[in-house]
DNA sequence: TTATTAAATTATAATTGTTATAAATAGTTT
DNA sequence: AAACTATTTATAACAATTATAATTTAATAA
């Protein structure tokens, strides 16, 4: 239930040291509905901790990464995302604002056999995102 | 049949001109089985054209990919590569040595549908790829 | 064919996201 | 408390990409 505890309690268990930093980034990745970058965890964290630095948001996320905490969302132009994983689901993506939201679907292990079977690669996971237009975009075009 | 001619009669509908350093790009992305960086494409061109500009290259891997000729792949950490747009295909990745092996699959419309119909999104497309272990890096682990 | 004109190329500088480095700080363990 | 290690900070470096302005060139019509 609180997940702020658990993920906590994931640190604990890896060995990973829980500073105050870590603990505010995690907190505000939880907290946080939309997917944020590096930059926008420190814009919003500097509140906060006025002399934190930029390299200690991206060691941290890198950290929450390999610990499975958290995911990077890696799109073409801009910064990466980041998404504090909870469960598995995909990411529908508006092509005019940039909006992100969330999408339960049962995974796609179908795919994955074929492309294993198929290519001959022991397949770990796979991503996949869908891209449109949202529906306040919609309602603007038509104007 | 011939993808070339295909690719700069495309061009000249949509009212792009045919410069020697498009015709060259495009020749070797077709010609290249590999999904080349752009800069990987600027080293290989350097040869012919000893004064093209890195960034005539990107200029023309965007415009490429806005007449819908070429398709950019963005993985978080390195630099995007480029895919001639032939059938609709998805890729496989290795994430030990970075070999990308297309993979055919029927297109998920289904998943497309279940979004749109979930988020209200108006759908236009979406990117998957698949991750694990070329046959060549599992060999190696191996031993 | 040549003259015209908008588009493309070039060279360069700037920008941006991210990582590396080294010194300072803070937890942990003995 | 001392010693050790992980973490943070500040800063510099890096690499991919884009912006800019001057120059050149492709397409087209006289």
């Amino acid at each position: 239930m609180n997940q702020l505890k658990e993920a906590l309690d994931t640190l604990k268990e890896t060995g990973v040291r829980i500073t105050p930093q870590r603990h505010a980034i995690l907190e505000y990745l939880i907290n946080s509905m939309s997917h944020p970058t590096a930059d926008e965890i420190y814009k919003a964290l500097e509140g906060k901790f006025p002399n934190m630095s930029v390299a200690t948001v991206y060691n941290n996320l890198r950290v929450f990464r390999e610990v499975g905490l958290v995911k990077e969302l890696t799109f073409g132009d801009a910064s990466s995302r980041f998404d504090f994983v909870t469960s598995h689901h995909y990411h529908v993506i508006c092509e005019h604002c940039g909006k992100i939201v969330d999408f339960h679907y049962p995974g796609l292990d179908e795919v994955e056999d074929l492309a294993s079977h198929v290519t001959g690669f022991k397949v770990d996971n796979h991503r996949m995102e869908i891209y449109g237009t949202c529906p306040d975009c919609s309602g603007k075009e038509v104007h």
